[in-house]
DNA sequence: CGAGGGCATATAACCGGTTAACCTGGCGCT
DNA sequence: AGCGCCAGGTTAACCGGTTATATGCCCTCG
């Protein structure tokens, strides 16, 4: 059982040499498979690897050749179905590449993210993907870039030399209203997300746009501020349905918020889909399971993942490259929750 | 702009040591506050650090100090809720003692999970919590806690010696199950997960039970498995909908999954609550929002993790403390899912 | 027969912190 | 004056790997 196990004290590598009968460094060597040493040297370490149960030691190593093998990556929460699946694209590039993913959430709380960000740093990452909270000064994220290699998410500042990918926001936002203006809708409301979010800012603008565009009114009281969760999107659509002349539309910032809104709506006896339109953002899985199926825009949450790890890790190999900023293209996916506005009168 | 930061050559506590006019002993001590470092020396390495950018090294001081400070948390996913709350309470009873948490997913696969363990172990973590997934050897466990104190989530192994921290599946499925007999239910599905983990073979087993308390037929067919998802959950209602004599009720393995049953009825023109009841296990926030209401057994999650977090940590500081096995209760949450069996005929 | 050239392995420095043990100058005490 | 002692530092070893350089040995070839 605990014969031979080390239990407390650790085996390094010096005691798997000595139990070989070989040097620190050839034993070394012939862990990573280094030519130099003979084969049949490398199966006598092997043994002795395997008989004391020595622990490759990551963190010495790493001291070093000053190269963790890690990288970071930062996100506000990962349950949402979207960062969930951004993760998982990061994480099998990463993986892919003999890298691995410290994944830090920061629950969109400025103090838990420089926290985490210094954690990451002190921690030696390679990189650094960050989504950055809300209210990130950019003199602060100017710091961090200067620290390592850093790759930013759905966020960029003209300002800044650092790498990001995001979304294409705009034309998937304008295909969405542009479509809900279609079916006869004109009171449509703007759900969810916090204005601080750079990626809100640019889908309310081409909201605004589109509107203004079609000669539509575009009542800010229709724009409504929310956590982005269900319970989110859930008290947003009670506030809306009060309201003088109530939407009849609702363009939500994230598909979570979009099912708060249809749970919302069911609630008070109405449903989406018959009496009032809901378009989503992501598209997760669980779009097209609902009843009615949410129109969504699509945008590859995995590939968004991918595309940063890959970026970050060129930055890493080559840091003075010019700086990329990748942007995921979006569509608008049709389903079944945004039917023709049938009654009342429009405008 | 980066007149004095390092960019590619780091700043180490040698550099801040020499620009203090310091050794490098004494700036290390500075640093973390040593009462034999006088107050005006402490002041110039502390200006230094802030001239020269210093980020302190974690990786570096852990291989002296032999703590990492870092504990390990392996799970199958985290963008089931029930993980993501568990996780927040682990990092934050963590946080609160200094320590951050290394968060890992095995999306269920063994083969993921080895390497995740091996990764952790290599990054050389204090403590390790681990959900392992269904077909986790005994053996192979024994063989890692040898290496580092490990905290088991919902599973354990009598010949084991591993702390672990789990939830009462018994008494929650008794109060399900007994309830839906009580609402004239005889047909009860049992809907979701797969029977390689062990909190649902306690499920079931408390199922079957109850049913034969109650002289009611246990049809081996109304035990269906599926992933833990609202895809899963969604494709076995229809499964059950198509059987000889359908259920009329469903007891889920997880509230994700009950989600997916109730969209699943709702596509074929039935609803939860109404001519067909449904109770889910977690009580994750979003049971309360739907319509209609989730009944379900309620667990706590959060406690889940903030106990796993102190057990982990107190083995780490008694390394031969008696082992210690939390069990948190569970109850079951009256909503509006679980109607009386109206129609039909009974048995 | 001795110089030269590989091959397989050993030695020791190094990465960036921490810490046990050792200095040193000044002060109080007898 | 002599001594102990303490505040405030310094030195050097150490953690567990990696790697540049050295070494020993055998073999070949002029």
């Amino acid at each position: 059982m605990s014969n031979r196990s080390p239990r407390n004290q650790k085996v390094t590598l010096q005691d798997v040499a000595a139990a070989a009968g070989v040097s620190k460094a050839t034993a070394s060597l012939a862990l990573r498979g280094n030519p130099r040493i003979s084969e049949p040297t490398r199966m006598r370490v092997l043994e002795a690897v395997e008989a004391l149960g020595y622990v490759y030691n990551q963190r010495a190593a790493s001291l070093r050749t000053r190269r963790s093998y890690t990288i970071g990556l930062i996100l506000k929460d990962v349950s949402n179905p979207f960062n969930a699946e951004l993760t998982s694209g990061a994480e099998s590039q990463l993986a892919g590449k003999g890298y691995s993913l410290l994944l830090g959430t920061t629950d969109d709380d400025m103090d838990k993210q420089s926290r985490m960000i210094t954690t990451m740093l002190e921690g030696d990452v390679d990189g650094l993907i960050l989504s950055t909270v809300a209210e990130t000064a950019m003199e602060a994220l100017r710091k961090w870039t200067q620290f390592c290699p850093m790759v930013l998410l759905n966020q960029y500042y003209d300002e800044l030399a650092v790498d990001c990918v995001g979304m294409d926001d705009e034309n998937g936002t304008e295909r969405a209203i542009e479509h809900l203006i279609q079916q006869g809708h004109r009171r449509i409301a703007f759900v969810g997300g916090y204005n601080s979010a750079l990626t809100r800012q640019r889908r309310l603008r081409s909201y605004r746009d589109v509107l203004r565009k079609h000669n539509i009114d575009c009542d800010p009281a229709l724009g409504i501020t929310s956590p982005v969760t269900r319970r989110g999107g859930y008290d947003a659509i009670h506030q809306l349905l009060s309201m003088s002349p109530p939407p009849s539309a609702a363009y939500c910032y994230s598909d979570v918020i979009a099912f708060g809104v249809m749970l919302g709506l069911r609630a008070v006896g109405r449903e989406a889909g018959k009496d009032f339109a809901v378009i989503g953002f992501d598209d997760v899985p669980e779009a097209s399971l609902w009843h009615p199926s949410l129109t969504t825009v699509s945008a590859d949450p995995r590939g968004l993942g991918e595309n940063a790890a890959q970026l970050v890790l060129r930055r890493i190999s080559a840091p003075d490259a010019p700086i990329r900023r990748i942007i995921m293209p979006s569509h608008l996916v049709l389903r079944d929750s945004t039917p023709a506005l049938v009654s009342a009168s429009p405008n």
